[in-house]
DNA sequence: TCAAGCTCAAAAGTAATACTTATTCAAGAA
DNA sequence: TTCTTGAATAAGTATTACTTTTGAGCTTGA
C-alpha cells in the first residue's frame, strides 16, 4: 500500500476526527483540504472517499464534507481503532475493547474446541506450558508475548473470521494493559491455570469447559481493570 | 452519499470479490476496470481505494490491483456483510454472524443492566410485553419487528459503541432466519419468557440475571439453527 | 554458467483542468 | 406570506499529462 500523500493526509484527518478535534457536524470543504495539506484534488478526494466508507464523514453537494456522529462510525475498522488508541480517546477505547473481548472470547473458545485442527490444539497446549514457565520465571515481557499468541491462536482456531479479526484488537488490549499499569506486577497464578485449562479443554473438544474457563479469564481481567480504574480514578 | 457511478461500480466489484467470483490473488488493472464499467479514471481509482480500505484488495505498482485473502478483509464492514448476505456466501455469513451474536449479546445485556437510561429500561419492558402479545396472537411479522427492536435497543443501551454497531447485523440475522425457514412456525414460549426476563433484569439492574437470560436466548437460537441445518443438510 | 547490476517499460500514483449536476439560498412574483 | 425561479456554489465526473516505482529481461563480468 505504498501510497504516501494519501496515507499521510488520511492519518492526520482521520485521527483528528476520531479524537473529537473535529466535532460531529463540522464541515470541511475539499478545496480547503487541498490547501491545508498541500495535496492535489485527487488525493483530497480519495481521502474523503475513504473517510466516508468508514462512516466518519458524509459528503453533500453544495455543502461540503460533514463529520458524522460517532454512532455512525465503523468502530471495527482497524484504522479507527488505532487512531483512538493513539489519541485522547485511549482510555475509553480500551474499555470498549475490553468489554467486547469479554463477550467474544468465551464463545471463540467454544468454537475452537469444536473446530480447531489437531495442529492448532497442540500449539495451544504448548503455549499454555510456556505461559506457566514464564510466569514462574516472572519474565513479564515474554509472558505478554505468549499471552498474545495464545489469544490470537484461539481466536483464529475458532474458524470464524469475525472472531479471528479481533486478534489484533485483543493484542492491543493486552499490550496496552501492561503498559498502563492496569496489570498486577506478576501474572496471577489463577489466570495462568485458567489458560492451561482452556488449552486442555480445547484439546479434548470440551466445548463447555473451554468456554467456561475462558470466561473465568475475561471476568478476572474485567475485575482487575475495574479495581485499577477505581483506585487511580480516571486514569487517563 | 449521492454519488451514482461510484456506488454502482463499487457494489458490483465488491460483491464479485466477496462471493469469491474473483478469487484471492486475482489481478485487475485499473484501466481495464474503467473500460469494463465505462467509468472514468477518477471513479475507478476511488472504487479501488475504497476496496483497499476494506481490506479486499491491495494495489501494487507495476502489477495492478490484487484481490486479498479473506483473512485480511474487514469482516465488520456493513457493505461486505451485505454483499455476503445477498450473494452465494449467504449461508456461511449467517452462521458466522449468529456465532458472533451468541457471544456478544449476553455481554451487551449485562452492560445494559448496568448503564441503560431509565427511559431505555422502560421501553425494553414495553417491548417485552409486546412480544408476549404478538406471540400469543401468532402475528409472526410484527413479532419479528418487535424482536428486532428489542435486540437493537438492548445493544444500544449497553453504552458500548461496538455492541451498538452490531444491531443492524442482528436485525439481518433475525430477519434472514425467519425468511429462510430456520425458525419454528410460531414463537417458542420459552424464548418469549426469556425476553421478558431480560427486560426485567435490565430494569432492576440485575447484571448477572440479564446476562444469563440473554444467554438462554442465544443458546436456544443456536440449537434451533443447528437442528434446522442438520435436518435439511447444507441448506443453501 | 551464473550472479550482479543496468535499462526499459508498464502500471499505479499524483497533479491540473475543464465540465456536469445537484442543492441551497435568496430574490421576486402571486 | 408563500411559492417559484434562478443564480451561485461545491461536490461529482471526465480527461489528460506527468512522476515514481518496480518487475522483467538483458547485458556484463567473474
Amino acid at each position: 500500500m505504498g501510497s504516501d500523500r494519501h496515507e499521510e493526509v488520511l492519518d492526520v484527518l482521520g485521527a483528528a476526527i476520531a479524537n473529537g478535534e473535529l466535532a460531529p457536524g463540522a464541515v470541511l470543504r475539499s478545496d480547503e483540504l487541498q490547501e491545508r495539506f498541500g495535496a492535489s484534488r485527487t488525493v483530497a478526494r480519495e481521502v474523503v472517499r475513504v473517510l466516508e466508507t468508514m462512516g466518519l464523514t458524509t459528503s453533500r453537494r453544495r455543502v461540503g464534507v460533514i463529520v458524522s456522529d460517532p454512532a455512525g462510525w465503523n468502530h471495527y475498522d482497524p484504522r479507527l481503532i488505532r487512531w483512538q488508541l493513539d489519541g485522547s480517546e485511549r482510555a475509553g477505547a480500551l474499555r470498549t475493547l475490553t468489554e467486547l473481548r469479554s463477550g467474544v472470547e468465551p464463545s471463540a473458545a467454544r468454537f475452537a474446541a469444536l473446530r480447531a485442527t489437531p495442529e492448532e490444539r497442540g500449539r495451544l497446549r504448548a503455549l499454555g506450558h510456556r505461559l506457566e514457565e514464564t510466569a514462574r520465571a516472572r519474565d513479564l515481557t515474554t509472558f505478554l508475548g505468549h499471552d498474545i499468541a495464545f489469544h490470537d491462536l484461539l481466536l483464529t482456531a475458532s474458524g470464524n473470521p469475525m472472531f479471528a479479526q479481533l486478534s489484533t484488537v485483543v493484542a492491543e488490549v493486552l499490550a496496552g494493559r501492561t503498559s498502563h499499569g492496569l496489570m498486577p506486577e506478576e501474572p496471577q497464578p489463577e489466570a495462568v491455570a485458567l489458560h492451561v485449562e482452556v488449552a486442555a479443554a480445547v484439546d479434548v473438544g470440551d466445548v463447555d469447559g473451554a468456554e467456561c474457563a475462558m470466561r473465568g479469564i475475561v471476568d478476572q481481567a474485567r475485575e482487575e481493570i475495574a479495581a485499577a480504574v477505581s483506585s487511580n480514578l480516571g486514569g487517563q
